[in-house]
RNA sequence: CGGGGUGUAGCUCAGUUUGGGAGAGCACUGGCUUCGGGAGCCAGGGGCCGGAGGUUCAAAUCCUCUCACCCCGACCA
């Protein structure tokens, strides 16, 4: 491709939309261009990049097996309301009417049009196991879109959905993905890591995260570096590495402490660690029933965890009002004794003597409470979010955490759509059987930013050889060059993607263009061409710089081309 | 949804406090010089000052309403 010819608007300055790494570089090397909140315009060299990610994850679906369809956009209620998700799904499916008032939505996932189309289609165990798949636009309203790509609303997503005749069947096609996964981001050249994660409004029961590691992730991952468990901290169980002394029950103590509403102001006016404070969360569960839940001062409620400890129901935390006319206290004195609600109890308060609750009255809180004596637990669970210092559940060394950017999301989800959608196939025994499913995404959109995220410096984007949107740019420095150039072009373009910088710029504009583009080499013609009739390569990762000869130049290219991909 | 902020040229922004000429740098067009890390000079083109309404002799500037975009939060007891 020829620079002159091409529409690569690079910008000098940040846009003062952006604030991530991955949404400037992407913005101001010319890759993209905001339509609305969260919807992009891809231009030419964003979707280069997008196409080579398409095209790896293409490349390594159908080696899997799995055969590549498209479905629609729009997709009419009808579906979602046999799954009964078109109340459950919230305001991120964007629901709409047409001319004749009948209701659609735009597909945030495409679990139920696939389902309809393969109950249509599948009747057969003899046609399972069965991997459908498609590349496509799918829209999520989402509360709030940021960070550009990252979180948009419209996105670029590979669905996948495998069917299968029982959970072995189940296992094996979870189990292929899985390992097709690894194999996708590896050859995108990213450092990534897959982790046990929540299921969420997808559903079903066991589901792993493809997490690329980078600062700017919005999740926060658990790894133990002893053992390799790894999971999303939504899930990670909280097992402390502390143990109380043993003490005997002191007797309860009310006492005065005005003003206090945190439980870091409690601790600082008693005087106690903020670990010998208590704090009870008021949360209404399916818009009836207020419920409590005590945690430690320190600790912080993990909202997945509660979410199971009430096996799904819907809930909320309870408005202030609410509390003060249930309790007749502000937030900030609340405790759990005497509440005629159900008392949910985090499990790091067993066997912790004599602490510090809320009076339920405002200005006093209760020194000396303990479980089971001062009050009683409706329930005993793990609802705290795990934090440093925890252990990891699987051998017992310590944890530590990362923040992850999820590029791909994996699930086992079993019958729930089908049987809810009555999806069978005749099994081998004759009986009439709902497919055991499976569904898996990755991010295509997002994993460009992610990439980004993680492979730039102050110049630009260093892109991985396999992602690049152009692999050599040819840059002629001198106006009488450019003939010479056009010559190398021909020869070079027909091994690689080539980008020819034949505009009438001056060297500093070409280099500054083309580092921060994040081409992988750049083919120079400059100084040492004039001198010696010598070309210039610099490679852009490691900033080495090879003068070589013309017979030399393309078996020098293909070698560091080689060395660039083989790193990865 | 709550809080904060921003809308002026393609981009980054000044001007708004205290009402009176629509500006700068970059980008763009033409010319000359320059040519290894975002050049210099000269001459140009480009604006519904986000939109609507109001106050005023006069509004980018003051008032009201509205729209869009960005950031933080939505775990606070």
């Amino acid at each position: 491709m020829r620079l002159t010819r091409f529409l690569m608007p690079t910008l000098k300055e940040d846009p003062s939309e952006a604030e991530t790494i991955s949404h400037k570089l992407l913005l101001r090397g010319g890759f993209i261009r905001k339509v609305a909140s969260g919807i992009y315009n891809f231009l030419p060299l964003g979707f280069r990049s997008l196409k080579k990610i398409e095209n790896i994850v293409r490349e390594e679906m159908n080696r899997a097996g799995a055969l590549e369809i498209l479905m629609p956009l729009v997709q009419p209620a009808e579906l979602w309301k046999e799954t009964g998700r078109w109340d459950a799904y919230g305001k991120e499916l964007l629901r709409f009417k047409d001319r004749k008032e009948h209701d659609f939505c735009l597909g945030p996932t495409h679990e139920e049009v696939v389902t309809d189309l393969v109950r249509k289609e599948v009747k057969s165990y003899r046609q399972l196991p069965l991997i459908l798949y498609q590349i496509a636009q799918k829209f999520r309203d989402e509360i709030r879109p940021r960070f550009g790509l990252l979180r948009g609303r419209e996105f670029i997503m590979k669905d996948a959905y495998s069917f299968d005749a029982d959970v072995k069947g189940l296992e094996k096609s979870y189990e292929l993905m899985y390992e097709t996964y690894e194999r996708i981001f590896k050859k995108c050249g990213l450092r990534f890591r897959a982790v046990e994660a929540h299921t969420g409004a997808i559903g079903g029961d066991v589901s792993h995260e493809f997490m690329v590691l980078a600062e700017t992730g919005e999740d926060t991952i658990s790894i133990c570096e002893h053992c390799g468990y790894a999971s999303n901290i939504e899930l990670t169980p909280a097992i402390s590495s502390e143990s109380y002394p043993v003490e005997a029950p002191k007797p309860l103590e009310k006492v005065y402490t005005p003003g206090v509403r945190s439980a870091e102001d409690v601790a600082k006016f008693l005087g106690f660690p903020l670990a010998k404070i208590t704090k009870t969360l008021i949360y209404i569960v399916e818009e009836r029933e207020p419920i409590a839940v005590v945690l430690r001062g320190d600790h912080e409620l993990n909202e997945v965890k509660l979410d199971k400890a009430l096996e799904g129901r819907p809930f909320r935390m309870a408005k202030e009002e609410e509390i003060l006319a249930l309790i007749g206290a502000h937030p900030g004195f609340l405790g759990p004794r005497g509440l005629k609600i159900k008392i949910f109890v985090d499990r790091a308060l067993v066997n912790f003597p004599n602490f510090v609750i809320g009076a339920n009255e405002d200005e006093y809180h209760y020194l000396n409470a303990n479980l089971g004596d001062t009050f009683q637990a409706t329930l005993i669970a793990d609802l705290r979010k795990a934090k440093e210092g925890d252990l990891c559940p699987n051998c017992g060394k310590p944890l530590s955490f990362t923040k992850g950017i999820e590029v791909g999301h994996i699930f086992k989800l079993g019958t729930k759509y089908s049987s809810a959608m009555k999806a069978t196939f005749l099994d081998r025994d004759g009986q009439e059987k709902p497919f055991v499913m499976g569904c898996y995404g990755i991010g295509v959109s997002r994993l460009l930013s992610a990439t980004v995220e993680q492979n730039h410096d102050k110049d630009g984007i260093i892109f991985p050889w396999a992602l690049a949107p152009f692999q050599v740019a040819l840059l002629p420095l001198n106006r009488e060059f450019i003939d010479k150039a056009e010559v190398l072009y021909y020869k070079l373009n027909s091994r690689w993607e080539v980008l020819l910088d034949d505009r009438d710029e001056r060297p500093g504009v070409k280099f500054k263009d083309m580092d921060l583009v994040g081409i992988p080499l750049q083919v120079i013609l400059g100084k040492a061409f004039q001198e010696k009739g010598e070309f210039e390569i610099k490679v852009r990762r490691t900033g080495e710089r090879i003068l070589v000869t013309e017979e030399r130049l393309e078996e020098v290219i293909s070698k560091k081309a080689e060395e660039l991909q083989r790193e990865l």
